[in-house]
Formats: C-alpha cells, sequence, structure tokens
RNA sequence: GCCCCCAUCGUCUAGCGGUCAGGACGGCACCCUUUCAAGGUACAAACAGGGGUUCGACUCCCCUUGGGGGCACCA
C-alpha cells in the first residue's frame, strides 16, 4: 500500500470561502488576495464556495456582491457557484447529504453523540461556570446517553450532534506560518458539528468540503486558529489527511483595534466608488501584512510571480489610507492618458452637477487631462479641480484673503491690476499658454506688480479658486472670451465690495 | 477566568548569529515653480524590558510587559 500524496505535494487547490453576511471588507478581501495570488504563483486552482450555513445571518443579494468583488478586483476563480466545476455544488446549504453522511458514521463509530440539551439548559450551565469562574463550555452531559436511548429519544425530541473530543492528550496542528501549535484536548469541549435544523457548523461543513473538493491549503483568517485542533481532529476521526493550515492575521484600524466602518474599513466595492483603482487596492492591501524586499509598487504580474504565502506576517497590519492614496496616485499617473481621461469622463458623468449635458465632452476631456492627471490621487479629486471648465461663470472669488502684501487693505488697487490684465489679455491675438505668460508678464510689468501676485488674482478671476491646474493652460482651454469677461467681472466684483 | 497567537522607525515592511539595522508611506528642510501637485536632494525616526545560549545576538530559548484572537445550535 502506498502512502497517499500529502496535500503539499499535489497541485494547489486553495478555496475562498465567504459567508453571504453581507459584503466583504478589505481584511476578508485581503485574505482572497493572498490565496488567489499563491494559486496564480504555484499554477494551482481558485475555487470560490459559499458558506451559507446559518440561515438566521443571510443577507440577500450578498453572493453576487461578493462576486462582484471579487471581478472588480480581477480575482478570477475556476470553480465557484456561478460556475460550478467537478465538485459542485459550490454551496454549502446544497451540499447536506454530505454532512449527513459524516455524521452518520461518526454516531455509528462512537466518536460523535447526539445531544438533547436545551439552549435553555446550555444557558444555564454557562451562568453557572461563569459564576463558579471555571472556563465555559460544553461538559458532556449527553455524551453518556446509550446509543440506543440516543436513537429512542431521536425520534420525538430535537437534537444536536457533537463531536466526541478525546480527553486525554494533546493536539498538535502544523501552521504553515507559525509551525506546530499545541493545545490540550482537555481544553477544547465537545463542539457542535450539527445543528438542530439538520445543518452542519462551520467546524463539520468545512472539514467535509476541503475534503471533497481536495483542498490543498486551507487559507483563513486566524481568529479560526485556536479551533485549528478541532479541525484537525475531525478530520483525524473520518480518516482523512488534513490539508495544510495557513492562519492569515487580520487588519487592525488607523488608530489600533478591530477595522471597522468608522475607520474606513470599507467594502472592496465601497472603494470603488470612492475613486480607488483596482490595481492599487490590490496591490496595498497585498503588501500590508506581506513584503518583498524593498519593492513597494509591484503590479499584478509582479505580485503573482513573486508571492509566497509563506512570508505573509504572522502580527496583524494597520491599515494605513494615506499610503493607499498615495498607491493610488501613482496607479493613476502610470495610466496611458487617453485611458486615464476615459476614466476621468466616465468619474464626472457621476460627480458634475446634471447641468452639465451628458455625454461629458470627451475631446475637452482630453485636453485637461495632462493638466491634472499629476494632481489626482483618487477619481474624487477630478470633479473639483476642473468644475470651472463647465461652468457658465464663476463663483465670486474670496479675492481678500489670496491678495498679495502690496493689495492687502488696497483692494482698489487690485482691481486696477485686473482691469488692466483684462485689456492685455482681450487684445492678444493668440490664446496658446506661452503668449499668455508672455502678455500678462508685460502687463505686470508695465503696472510694476509682481507676476505671481498677478497671476493669482487672474487665477481666483478665472477659476474662483486660489489651487487649480495650470492657470495658461487652463485659460487656453476656458477660451477669450469668457476668461476676459471673467477677469472683468473680478475685477468690478471687488470693488463693489470696497 | 482559561486557552492560543503575535512583537524592527508614527505606519507597512527587509533582516533569517557578525549589517553604519535597508526600503516605502507619512513628517521636516531645501531645490524646481504662476497656485497646488508631481519630481529631485537631504535630514529626523525602530530592534518593548529583563534574563539566559553563544566568541558574538534584532535574529535561538525563558520570563515580564504590551497587542490581538478564541472559549455559540455565528462564521
Amino acid at each position: 500500500m502506498t502512502a497517499p500524496t500529502p496535500p503539499a505535494a499535489r497541485p494547489v487547490r486553495v478555496r475562498y470561502a465567504p459567508s453571504p453576511t453581507g459584503d466583504p471588507h478589505v481584511g476578508n478581501i485581503r485574505q482572497a488576495i493572498w490565496t488567489w495570488l499563491y494559486a496564480r504563483h504555484t499554477g494551482g486552482t481558485f475555487i470560490v464556495r459559499l458558506e451559507d450555513t446559518d440561515q438566521t445571518r443571510m443577507v440577500p443579494g450578498s453572493l453576487e456582491r461578493i462576486l462582484d468583488s471579487l471581478r472588480w478586483l480581477g480575482l478570477f476563480w475556476e470553480e465557484g457557484p456561478d460556475i460550478g466545476g467537478p465538485h459542485g455544488p459550490y454551496v454549502q446549504s446544497q451540499r447536506l447529504p454530505l454532512y449527513h453522511a459524516a455524521t452518520d458514521r461518526l454516531l455509528a463509530e462512537g466518536k460523535a453523540y447526539r445531544c438533547f440539551c436545551t439552549p435553555e439548559e446550555l444557558d444555564a450551565m454557562r451562568r453557572r461556570q461563569q459564576e463558579e469562574k471555571r472556563p465555559p463550555g460544553y461538559e458532556g452531559r449527553c455524551r453518556v446517553i446509550p446509543p440506543a436511548e440516543s436513537e429512542a429519544r431521536a425520534q420525538y425530541e430535537p437534537f444536536v450532534i457533537r463531536f466526541a473530543v478525546p480527553r486525554e492528550g494533546s493536539t498538535t496542528v502544523e501552521d504553515l506560518l507559525r509551525g506546530p501549535v499545541t493545545v490540550e484536548n482537555r481544553t477544547l469541549d465537545d463542539f457542535v458539528m450539527l445543528k438542530s435544523d439538520g445543518f452542519p457548523t462551520y467546524h463539520l461543513a468545512h472539514v467535509v468540503d476541503d475534503t471533497d473538493m481536495e483542498i490543498t491549503h486551507i487559507t483563513r483568517g486566524d481568529e479560526w486558529l485556536p479551533s485549528a485542533p478541532r479541525h484537525a481532529l475531525l478530520f483525524d476521526a473520518l480518516g482523512w489527511q488534513r490539508p495544510v493550515f495557513v492562519h492569515m492575521p487580520i487588519i487592525l484600524a488607523p488608530g489600533g483595534g478591530k477595522l471597522s466602518k468608522r475607520h474606513g474599513a470599507k467594502s472592496a466595492l465601497e472603494y470603488a466608488e470612492a475613486g480607488y483603482l483596482p490595481d492599487a487596492l490590490l496591490n496595498f492591501l497585498c503588501i500590508t501584512g506581506w513584503g518583498h524586499g524593498d519593492d513597494t509598487v509591484l503590479s499584478r504580474e509582479q505580485l503573482i510571480e513573486v508571492f509566497d504565502i509563506g512570508d505573509v506576517s504572522m502580527s496583524p497590519a494597520t491599515f494605513d489610507t494615506e499610503k493607499l492614496n498615495w498607491l493610488n496616485g501613482v496607479y493613476l499617473r502610470q495610466m496611458p492618458e487617453p485611458e486615464l481621461a476615459e476614466l476621468f469622463a466616465r468619474r464626472l458623468e457621476l460627480d458634475l452637477p446634471p447641468d452639465v449635458p451628458r455625454p461629458i465632452d470627451r475631446a475637452l476631456v482630453l485636453e485637461f487631462t495632462p493638466l491634472i492627471r499629476e494632481r489626482v490621487q483618487l477619481l474624487a479629486d477630478v470633479a473639483p479641480l476642473v468644475d470651472f471648465f463647465y461652468q457658465s461663470e464663476v463663483p465670486t472669488p474670496p479675492v481678500e484673503q489670496f491678495l498679495a502684501k502690496r493689495w492687502r487693505g488696497h483692494a482698489g488697487e487690485a482691481a486696477d491690476a485686473l482691469e488692466a490684465a483684462a485689456a492685455d489679455l482681450d487684445a492678444c491675438a493668440e490664446w496658446e499658454a506661452e503668449p499668455l505668460e508672455a502678455a500678462l508678464r508685460a502687463t505686470a510689468d508695465r503696472i510694476q506688480a509682481k507676476a505671481g501676485d498677478l497671476f493669482t488674482l487672474v487665477r481666483l478671476a478665472v477659476t474662483g479658486k486660489a489651487v487649480t491646474p495650470p492657470l495658461f493652460e487652463s485659460m487656453a482651454i476656458v477660451g477669450a472670451g469668457p476668461c476676459v469677461d471673467r477677469v472683468r467681472a473680478a475685477a468690478a466684483a471687488i470693488r463693489a465690495s470696497t
């Protein structure tokens, strides 16, 4: 008889196994990323399996949202709920017979037993344990019920099926990242495998499915580490090979502590809406909690090439929004201009006021894209940067607070300067950035003002704000008529306000 | 309360017995400059503490401290 091939030596088959309880948050998604990368890196298979064994927590539409999240990030799967595969179905609620077969066998072999304790009784037990300062956990009252009696009571009493954990000895689980983890069996209680509604608990379901689906590596959050020995015991009791366990750390909120909605712990889809690029989020999530030498910016292809799941950090990492934003900017700047312009245009459809005609004029976007591409971190940054291109008149600029020193308290002189600029601009034959700059520098010279001071005034007048894309290029896009009008209007407004 | 895991700059990390402890984000300063960015250059910034092991510990072991997680008919 030849020994079965150990999981670590078989072609990699890994899975992402979410519950349909809402949109997966980024911590969860990071596990999907790592798992997917490992599959791609090893030429293995990436599987999606829906763990919907808790009827009470189901959130309608979750599955589609989960799959959409994966698709948006480009994490495609070879087997899954939507496309099936050789080990389907990939939805646990459709696999009940498999779980029942497992418990039947365990029951017959005396490795599991029916428990008739009511929720109230269990509650009372827990309260007692707490009062007496004893560790909580099922104490095995129903473990001693004779099989015949158990069989009989099962006909008319509700029950769950518990795994009979060996009382003696200890169990050692080999974790890929940490090595052996040992716990004393007496600290493990007889956990529930099958609920009274006939659905399995996670403990049973994943052991059955990971075996049936020939999963080689169980990648999951390290909140599962403490119960991994139970799972190991279950694999053993069923006579199945234990896969390789890989328990990966969680993500912490910026201030420390658990990542919550407050701290920007959004779902992947929310990052999409906020204007992040999938490749940037993928890169960022992958490198928080994992590192590769001195490299920070790593493309999808590079990640696939260098990622090794064994290099994942064992300690929890803090979510660094600033770094994510920076990375997003890097990816934006790397993008070819036409593609970037199209992205901007589509985003503008969402962000620009409704009175701007749709579809957004692509030619215009193409014109200002080179002016703003280095000034955008998130797609949501675009609209406030370019809105003045779309306004027929610009809001009265808050001139006073931006006035150069020489004009403070002398707003009239600022108005004069603007007036002079308007006249020269009006006379300017060519509305290209270069001539415009030359003209305004000449104006400044003539009225004995600093060029920068005058530029600031004109910027305020033309765009309505102090921070804008490059002035002369922007003016060329806005056009001669509107620009001169805006400068004149601003001069008048300043005069009126003094 | 019991059990398990973790610990390098503020943050993410490289290091895998002998390094000036490296990189990135962020910070600060300067350069560039019509604003803001982008870019360039420089600087500040870490091995939690205590014991061992060793010729030699960031690296290996133990304790303390700190952080995280688990102890459901939830996953």
